[in-house]
DNA sequence: TGCGGATGTTTCAGTACCTGAAACAACCAT
DNA sequence: ATGGTTGTTTCAGGTACTGAAACATCCGCA
């Protein structure tokens, strides 16, 4: 209640301008970013979801269940977006040695080579980018990660 | 400055270790956006798409074919979306006097309220961002802008 | 005035995504 | 060995999305 520190409460009723705007921005920057991603990725004929899946598998194999914990979705989902990379051979199915429930998700050679052709059309590394010099990128980073941490 | 100043080629040839670390950061900051703007829009019992829609029918009325065009889809997704919408109360169909072809979806005042509820549950306008000194949001705001500019 | 092309909306068929419940197999602690 | 737990799949149901086709209306032009 005092009226010179804001508390969470105050900071959640006020909105202040500058905080707002750069809210807005970023939205901006989100609806930029997800354009680019699901078009590169159409341009594989892949879809969105499937794009994510694919790039996760191509950093290491993954059992269906840590894959469904990595997308923040069910793992009966899991399975459906992994059949269709499966039946265009981009994705396969092995057993896992060490528990005989388990199935691993790995990245074929054709669906890693998809992936790196999908990484390098990722225009929003350049374009947007592009325009700002280095100690501008430097300290967009440290913001970004401060932001994250 | 032509040995200082990375052409287009060689952007796209060089990846350019910061520029990386900065496009991972966005995307982070993109999956962190969209999962806060999911959950917020899910406490109201509404999809994302049904959010994004509702936002915009806030600011003011719109034809169908100006909503496809703002959410860049197909006309007849637009169709389903304010279907459901008006199934619940949230928007309603105004025929247009000027053309009778044309109907201008508008939010009804449940809506609106809806709405500004669903704005203020943003969390990412504070939890991310609170921890930014107000020189920080400075720069980061005048940083997007040139992204985007 | 009437005709024909263009435009706005909806309907429909088809696909993908996603959830929650239920089935099933395999694991593991007691 | 039994029973609870865990990993995957199947299924039903709902939303999102596209592209083609139907339909009404608008508008320019003869």
């Amino acid at each position: 209640m005092a009226a010179t520190t804001p508390t969470p409460q105050e900071m959640t009723n006020r909105p202040d301008p500058l905080t707002l705007e750069v809210v807005e921005l970023i939205g901006q920057v989100v609806a930029r970013f997800h354009e680019d991603y699901e078009s590169g990725a159409a341009e594989h004929a892949l879809t969105g979801a499937q794009a994510r899946l694919l790039s996760l598998l191509c950093l290491e194999p993954l059992p269906m269940r840590r894959l469904a914990q990595q997308l923040k979705c069910e793992p009966s989902n899991v399975t459906g977006i992994v059949d269709r990379l499966e039946a265009r051979g981009l994705v396969e199915r092995r057993p896992d040695p060490a528990d005989r429930r388990v199935k691993v998700a790995a990245a074929t050679e054709e669906g890693r080579r998809v992936a790196r052709s999908l990484r390098e059309s990722l225009r929003f590394a350049r374009e947007p980018l592009a325009g700002l010099s280095e100690g501008e990128r430097v300290a967009l980073r440290d913001t970004l990660r401060r932001m994250l941490g």
